[in-house]
DNA sequence: ATATATTTTTAGATATGTCTAAATTTATTT
DNA sequence: AAATAAATTTAGACATATCTAAAAATATAT
């Protein structure tokens, strides 16, 4: 059995891992956690003797094949979750996180099947993420960021890639959600902003919000 | 915010409040909670100090308003999520004891009402014990132990009173569950067992099954 | 390639929650 | 009412997970 600040280390070198490539700093995983960096180094000797992660000093860290499973059951839990707080009791996908990070910890072995079942095996969660199967696999998206869509081309937003209140509150206020369609007018190049069109309207886009809208060509 | 030690404290001491009258012992505390008194002692020193509870070194302990409203809180959301376990999750009720002291503890002002919805307000729980409401009033049952029911008398089984796993399987096997209707045949007054009619069959049992079932007569 | 900056680790402290063993207080018995 | 038993508290230790400050290793720049 883990502790619930083993779980969260694996989770923050899950996450790291999966946006960039290569051994995932020390630094890294303590800014992901809001721990100091000492407190990372302390953990990581833990995490590695229970063979988690494969660590050498000043050299990084990668997970283990144990500690990539548990990782990805942490995180096929939290979107459950998160799928189950939106879909079932209601909540908007910006409130969802806190609370789906609390129940990620729960352990049972029935209950996150049970879940799923109950939620009919959702491939993806409120947020477009794809939820990873039983066994581990993680569905793929077959989506592009925003910012890298080209002029003139129409996509379908399948999903967010930061989960943070303020940005999903701000594409509330835009009507943008999963499914919205939407066409890119032109790029500013200076500041990497978007002019779009969504039904019909035309709609400014700054960088750090489009690098977040994962969209499926039409 | 509470810590999961102050939160199963304050349970603990619910608990045993709502069984016996009195000020509750540190002893008491440290069986249902199966820490040492030891720990029991200094644990009740910082409750005191956050003013949760009313202690005096050597002469016992209560809840204070806010604990009590505190320790309510958790017992409604421990029987909100063994309802939803059980109802929706397809969970027999001798599962559901350990994952629901896990959920119990989730913290989100929204969460449980949002649950509580979900489930129509339930005011029993799958066991027959009543769900708090959410300004912390206690429905009443009106119902007595099984073992207190006087001869010939017929009744109607609203719950049990104890959540434990061998307990809840054996009342299975019987065939007994909540809504059963059950008659007093015979009691020995050498071992306090009982023999009881459930659909017209006869069938022995003992004080300590007895004192656990609550009866509702006809 | 040497100096400087950055990153990472170690050392030492702190808070929480637990334990056992010993001391103290309260209750019970004779 | 004194002796004994039981319950409770204190003292001292330990494990986990964190911190800051200092030391060590690695990376970067001149």
């Amino acid at each position: 059995m883990y502790t619930l600040a083993e779980e969260n280390y694996l989770k923050a070198i899950l996450s790291i891992s999966l946006s960039e490539d290569g051994k995932v700093s020390t630094n890294a995983i303590s800014s992901e956690t809001g721990t100091s960096a000492a407190s990372v180094s302390d953990m990581l000797k833990k995490l590695q003797e229970k063979k988690l992660i494969k660590y050498e000093k000043y050299k990084g860290v990668e997970l283990s094949k144990t500690g990539e499973k548990k990782a990805i059951n942490i995180l096929r839990k939290h979107r459950l979750w998160e799928t189950f707080l939106v879909n079932n009791l209601g909540f908007n996908w910006g409130e969802v996180h806190e609370v789906a990070e609390q129940l990620e910890h729960i352990k049972s072995k029935e209950l996150i099947d049970r879940l799923d079942t109950y939620l009919s095996c959702p491939k993806f969660d409120p947020h477009g993420e794809p939820i990873p199967s039983k066994n581990g696999k993680i569905p793929s998206r077959n989506t592009i960021p925003l910012n890298e869509l080209q002029r003139k081309i129409k996509g379908t937003v399948m999903g967010v890639t930061l989960d943070q209140k303020a940005f999903l509150n701000y594409l509330t206020q835009l009507n943008i959600s999963i499914g919205t369609k939407i066409e890119l007018i032109e790029k500013i190049s200076f500041d990497k902003s978007l002019t779009v069109k969504i039904a019909n309207k035309k709609l400014y886009i700054s960088n750090d919000v489009a690098k977040h809208l994962l969209i499926k060509i039409i």
